[in-house]
DNA sequence: GCGTTATTTTGACAGTGTCAAGATGGCACG
DNA sequence: CGTGCCATCTTGACACTGTCAAAATAACGC
């Protein structure tokens, strides 16, 4: 008996997980249906709900695997600025995941779950984590050339709101050109580092 | 015979846009549909098609419209800008706006009608000229106070984003806390002014 | 008054998320 | 080796969505 034949599939868990994101690179948050879903897992349509509460769990999930993902980028980037500080690079690459995983991004930071939807509990932790740990490693590429008196925290969430600004601008269509994009993210660096001793 | 027992409404397309308004602000954007739309207007579900297009062009035109709100308050703040230079007073009210008004906010920079739908071109032309009019207005209080070969559109563009980054993030949920965007916006304003002569 | 035309209506269709109730079969236990 | 439990999956149904087609209505110019 085929795989797909199965009446217990035996890892739609995963499969709608994997078969979710390919679905959301090809068609958009908006294009993603539950029903589309299940037929692409060759399964019923509320076959999914057994493993999913409902469609906010299932995204929020998604978003939670998203968080890992730039969660590694995050960690290996400061990791190399820990011997050499280039805030622009770390820049860069936050950008480049945005911009190349549109629709995650979206999920991560977007209304979708954060407004619309309910975050899960889990997701809560991780997006938090996840900043957390982008706070602790800027600490040491701007400690020592603040203003006196200057949070530290304040500092990594202005900075941060900055870059998030720059994505939402782009992937939502706003900022068409991507040349200016990188420009604008340039510009804002600098505007940093001149306020930086 | 009275206004609302009319076959012929009169005035359907002002009344849409106002009643979309209004239900905009109760249920979100998420919550806008024709239909319930039609029948605070009383009126039938396909009545709006011979005023809009289709949804996309309502909502194009109720962001249109919150884009002439928005202009009015930059106008105003920029003129008394021109006596007293105050960048911080700028941003506080721009906030202001966003938080006040999220989900026109949402419709004029979000992915509903600049990724998903299509903007009108009518659209497109208001936020552009909106920005425009931000970014010379932004000029006077920069003016001589960058580094040199510093491009100020390219200031006026990643200032912007960092305004648009702290409300997106307040807007969608993601910074509950009102005091803290306050401590941000404060923040990214410094970083800013300290990075001018 | 009459016809053109703008406006509105009802009917219909495909698509959505999700609930309820029944069908299936793997797995632990007697 | 049976047997019953229960996770898993299915079909049916409901309310909702945007939008098209065709028919009905009335306002307005001639």
């Amino acid at each position: 008996m085929t795989q797909s034949a199965r009446y217990h599939h035996g890892d739609l868990h995963d499969t709608l997980l994997q078969e979710a994101n390919t679905l959301l690179n090809e068609q958009g948050i908006e294009g993603l249906s539950l029903r589309k879903l299940a037929e692409r897992a060759g399964v019923s349509r509320t076959a999914p709900y057994h493993h999913f509460r409902d469609k906010n769990a299932l995204l929020c999930a998604l978003a939670a695997q998203a968080f890992a993902q730039l969660d590694t980028i995050i960690e290996h980037q400061l990791e190399a600025a820990a011997s050499k500080p280039d805030i622009q690079a770390f820049v860069v690459e936050y950008l480049r995941f945005a911009t190349e995983n549109p629709e995650q991004y979206e999920l991560m930071f977007g209304r979708t779950l954060w407004k619309s939807g309910n975050p899960t509990d889990d997701l809560k932790a991780v997006a938090y984590r996840s900043f957390r740990r982008y706070a602790e490693g800027l600490q040491p590429l701007v400690k020592g050339r603040l203003p006196t008196g200057t949070d530290p925290l304040r500092v990594a969430q202005a900075s941060w709101a900055t870059i998030h600004g720059l994505c939402k601008l782009f992937i939502d269509g706003v900022y068409v050109n991507r040349d200016d994009m990188e420009a604008v993210s340039q510009q804002a660096v600098s505007l940093i580092m001149a306020a930086l001793k």
